[in-house]
This record gives structure tokens, C-alpha cells and sequence, in this order.
DNA sequence: AAGATATACTGACCCAGATCAATATTTGGT
DNA sequence: ACCAAATATTGATCTGGGTCAGTATATCTT
């Protein structure tokens, strides 16, 4: 199979990517350091928790989940990571990775070797500030979640998700309405903090609802706006 | 009252604040940009949420708190800061802050004008590098809290609260085995996503039990070994 | 295409922690 | 030092979602 490595220049996720906001000049210098096409299979590894943290990667294609270990072997879904996503950026203060990255479907990523990002960062102000920006994101979105898990009942939290992947693959010129789940009700509920069986028993209730057609993995939201008002609602 | 406004190069918290890992010499050049001595009494606002960001801060003395609301206007506290901590990163991206700060007893704090910080951490790349580093701990802290309120109970969740304060105040040098809860029981239920009589019933049960003496916001910890086992573990 | 294995669904039952309702204790203001 | 308001405790009851147990449907392998 021919390897398309597309650089960060012509690449279709730049608007929403590390490389957004660098003029065109600068471009190359990021492309310089930027390792291309690395493919991954489905249920492959990226990285290892507690392995030496030495780049974070952006997903090309496919979808990333991370997860980690707790001493007694309890799993946490930490996150899950679309095209265009920046992931491993835990590790930057651990000085090794905290979370185990596993592709969930194939995928392709663009590795960023940080230090050498670090050099590149001091050299252009905006990709600095891009950096801190994309980091803050993360944190906030931090916040979103610690509000889904300490105020909102079952439904509201798969609703919220769905919510939010429907919008990443909108903001990718993707169908917001129609999609496809790349994760298991499993990862779902572990990251959502619920039982398989309550994601299971909300899809089901979901589908029997006018509020969403959901059959596997395969979703569809008949109305955005509907869906929306029912999570921050009464539904 | 006389206020002491300390330099960074002479403040105690250094190792532990934003300035660490700074040469000497340089030093001063985060002085200079540095405003000081800002004090916020019990009760008072730092910055608003959706005001502009413009800031981050570094707690001085005492201790913040920082809450969003929700468009309903349900509270959720994000965040509790110490001396040596920094507040205010989930703005940057946003542009606007995105949580209220307030003190939870008379406070000071240094401002970091955030505009000025990114044009030096551009001219000192170690600094730049620390406050990578900054960020991306508050990530990892926020994949603790995630699986704090996914997969832990109610004691384990104010078990894990209390041990996290203790070893804050162990690394200021203050002592990790007895101290005064800066935040109310609201706070702490709010926080950690648990009703305010279950965080009161489980201080109560702990306070008979030989692992924490409680009195009000008085925490005593007889054995930090102990009450750390018994927070993965049996009791 | 058939079997094997992983993933998903459904039902019955139960319990940790929420909610409701009072009372007790702090804390701050004068 | 006193009063009011805020904060904290305790008890009784209820419930959302967990757990256990079994079945059904996908998906992978050969």
C-alpha cells in the first residue's frame, strides 16, 4: 500500500492542528522536526505508560485512546483522540509517559519530538503561543469532564460525549449527525465512570427515544439542537 | 499594616514556584515583569469568569478557591490553590477567564501579565520549558481527579483530598500531619462531586476511627503511612 | 462459512450515597 | 460578650446506577 506522508504544509487537518496559525514561511521549519505516516493497526500500542516521554503526536487518522493503570491493575480510558488531536502532553511534567496509547481502529500519527519542539517554540512566539493555547484546551476541557463526572446523572454524560464527538468530527467538514463510535461501551463507560450495562441500557433508551438512532456503533442524531437542550434538561 | 513585597529571588517559595529552574542572572527579568503583593481578603474575588484573560497568578500566602458555574448557574469548585501554585491556565485558550477565583481567607498573590511572560519565556527557553511543565502537571493532576471520581467511593475520594493537602504542605515545609482545612465541607463535597452530609458522615467516621483526628477544619494525621494504605486498600 | 471469542444487551436485585428534615456548632460583625 | 448568619452534624428514607447472571449479536480466524 502506497504511504501518503503529507507534510504539515499540505496536510487537510493544518487549520485545526499544531500547525495552525504559523506563517507559510515558517512552515518548513515545523515539517523539518515533524516524523510523518507512522501507521498503527488497530489494538497496537503508540506508547507505554512509564516510557521515557520524548515526543507528544497529533493523529492524522483513526482514533487514539489512552488509558492508565492504577498499582492494582485498574484500568482508566483517560481519553480519546480524533484527527488533528495532540496527545502524550501528561508526560511532559513526568518526564515520562503516564498513559498508555492504543490505536482503536488503524490510524496514522505525526510524532513531534519535544525537545526539538521546545527549540522551534523559542524561535517562532505564535507556535509558542499555539503550544500554551492547545495545552490550556486541554485543561479545560479538564473541567468540563470533572463537571460530567461529579454533577451529571448517566444519560447526560453519554449524551455530553456523543455531543462532543459529533462536534470534532464537524469541526474535521465531517457529518456531525451520522457517525461512527470508534470505542467499546466499554471504553465508554470506563472513561464516563459507569458500568458497560448502564451505557448499554442508555443507548437502547436512546434509541427507543426520538433522540438518536443507534444501532452498534453506528449513530445518528436527527436533531443537533434537540439533543442539546435534552442534556442540559429535562428529557 | 506593613505589606512586604518580597522579589522573586528572594521569596521562599521560589523552588517551588514559577521561578524555579531560572539562572540567577535572569532572574530579575521575571522580577521586572512580576506585579506583587496583591492582597485579597476571605470572601473576595481575584478574577471573574468571562472577564479577559489578561493574567495568570501564583499564590503567595493563604488559599483560593476556584469555581465555574454552569448555565443554570449549578457550581462546580475546580480547584483548590496554595502558595507555590499557579492559577488561571484554562483561561489562556479561551481568551477569557473561565473560572472565578476567590480567597477562602485573606491571600496574597503575585499577577503574571501573560502577554509579557510569553515574550521572556521566548528569551529564556528553560523558563519556557518549566512552564510546559506547569501545565501539563495540571493535566496529570486532572487524570488523578478523573479517576478519583470515576473509580473511587466517597471516603476514598476525602481520604485522597486530605493526603494531597498534606504532602502540599510537606513541601512548603510545613508540617503534612496536622493542619487547618482551608475550604468547607460545601467546598470539599462540591469538589469532589459528593453531597455535603456525606463528606461531614465520613469525617465523623473517620474521626472515630484511628485514622484522622477531626476537629471542624482541624485535621490531625496520626500516621500518614497508614491512612495512604487504607486509601487503596481495605478499612 | 463455521466456529470461537469478544462485545453488547437485558433482567432481577441491591447498596452507596443522595435527598429531606432537623438540630448543633462555628464564625464574624457590632 | 452577644446575636445573627453561615457552617456542620445527625438521622430517616429513597433511588440511580452498580453488580450478578444469563443471552444475543458482532467480529475475527481459518
Amino acid at each position: 500500500m502506497f504511504k501518503r506522508e503529507v507534510s504539515c504544509e499540505k496536510c487537510s487537518l493544518r487549520p485545526i492542528c499544531l500547525a495552525s496559525a504559523i506563517s507559510p514561511e515558517q512552515l518548513d521549519e515545523i515539517d523539518r522536526i515533524v516524523r510523518r505516516g507512522r501507521s498503527i493497526k488497530r489494538g497496537e500500542t503508540l506508547f507505554h505508560a512509564s516510557s521515557p516521554f520524548e515526543s507528544v503526536y497529533a493523529v492524522r487518522s483513526g482514533a487514539i485512546k489512552t488509558y492508565s493503570l492504577a498499582p492494582d491493575g485498574e484500568e482508566l480510558v483517560t481519553g480519546f483522540y480524533l484527527p488533528g488531536e495532540i496527545l502524550g502532553l501528561e508526560g511532559i511534567s513526568q518526564e515520562e509517559h503516564t498513559s498508555t496509547a492504543v490505536a482503536l481502529e488503524t490510524s496514522t500519527v505525526c510524532e513531534i519530538p519535544f525537545k526539538r519542539f521546545g527549540e522551534l517554540a523559542v524561535k517562532i512566539p505564535s507556535l509558542q503561543q499555539h503550544f500554551f493555547s492547545i495545552m490550556s484546551e486541554e485543561i479545560y476541557k479538564d473541567r468540563t469532564l470533572h463537571r460530567l463526572l461529579s454533577k451529571r446523572s448517566a444519560d447526560e454524560r453519554v449524551i455530553a460525549l456523543l455531543l462532543s464527538l459529533s462536534a470534532r468530527n464537524r469541526r474535521r467538514g465531517l457529518s456531525g449527525n451520522e457517525f461512527r463510535l470508534p470505542m467499546s461501551r466499554y471504553d465508554i463507560g470506563n472513561y464516563l465512570g459507569l458500568a458497560v450495562e448502564t451505557v448499554s441500557r442508555i443507548f437502547t433508551r436512546l434509541n427507543k427515544s426520538e433522540l438518536l438512532e443507534v444501532s452498534g456503533r453506528e449513530i445518528k442524531i436527527p436533531c443537533l439542537a434537540t439533543l442539546r437542550q435534552s442534556y442540559t434538561g429535562e428529557n
